[in-house]
DNA sequence: AAAAACCCTATCGGCTTTATGGAGATTCAA
DNA sequence: TTGAATCTCCATAAAGCCGATAGGGTTTTT
């Protein structure tokens, strides 16, 4: 299960990709009232979760009179699964079937064959597939795109079947 | 994140769905410390998660001498998704972007257009793809499989690939 | 020096997780 | 009919996490 703090966090974020840089010049900060605002996130919270962003290399600061905060690389260049990774750690259901945090299970005397991480491993497998092609480029082009979610011939990168329940 | 409880249920059933009916008959109970053994799970702890397990129909319970737990149907019949969603709930990594237990965020102002649910969606429809296939005997091939995970040709439904990272 | 903004620490209630212990109920077998 | 094995239920509880808030400190611009 995501946290709100990266449901925040990736909304913060698709919101600072929607800001649109003079060219030549670097983006212009965002105060967090303002990002608050647009993200629909509580101000204190949020501030606690940019600064997280911060210390991970996502976000750039200003302080001072006209501060606030601006995406620190071009938002096609930065990934959601990244952004969840940083925030809420591992994708992968079970730490022992992830790849990039691997813990095997306290008692488990064999992981090669246990049947439940394999299948947790597909199922990480599957997640980081799409998470990791979708940029924030992506995300704000989504948000902006027609109310059924069938991208023209754009963003979508693969388009998601709507089937079994969940 | 799969919890403890989701995990060691899992486990729980793979080990009754290796029991081996005698033909014509029921699956013989087999008592929670031998399971719990097998599972390598806490015996108490599991107690309390077969009590579940009981609860939304998937063992029986025997009481008495020779009591003990067993499937309440073929293992072929019981899929991975109905258990986890039993114990843990929705598998949709946010509620807005589930399809059996859907409940918009509190201060969404369009869910139709939020760029991460459209995102999370594609993340439960390729997770649930997943397990609403595997039931719990796949699960129990899957266990005494070669180490590698490669199966011949039989239970495996579709080959995961192993690339990136989470 | 005042205003605007970020920075940091502390805290806090509530909830979930992960159990543990023990009393009681049920069944089978001797 | 007694006893032992087993499941059932309830109460408790420590620990950690989550979501959020409060308040004060620091930096920068005007």
């Amino acid at each position: 299960m995501l946290t709100q703090k990266a449901k925040y966090g990736l909304q913060a974020l698709r919101v600072l990709a929607e800001v649109e840089p003079a060219p030549g010049l670097p983006r212009a900060p965002m105060p967090i009232a303002e990002i608050a605002d647009r993200a629909h996130a509580p101000r204190k919270f949020l501030e606690a979760i940019l600064l997280d962003l911060r210390r991970h290399g996502f976000v750039d600061s200003l302080r001072g009179k006209a501060g606030g905060y601006a995406l620190a690389r071009p938002p096609a260049e930065i990934m959601v699964s990244a952004i969840i990774r940083a925030i809420d750690g591992p994708l992968a259901p079970i730490p022992c079937a992830s790849l990039t945090a691997y813990r095997p299970c306290a008692d488990c005397p064999d992981p090669a064959h246990c049947a439940v991480r394999q299948v947790m491993r597909q199922v990480r497998d599957a997640t980081a597939a799409i998470l990791d092609r979708t940029s924030l480029a992506d995300l704000a082009a989504r948000e902006h795109a027609v109310a059924d979610g069938a991208l023209p011939g754009a963003a979508a990168p693969v388009a998601a079947r709507d089937t079994s329940p969940a």
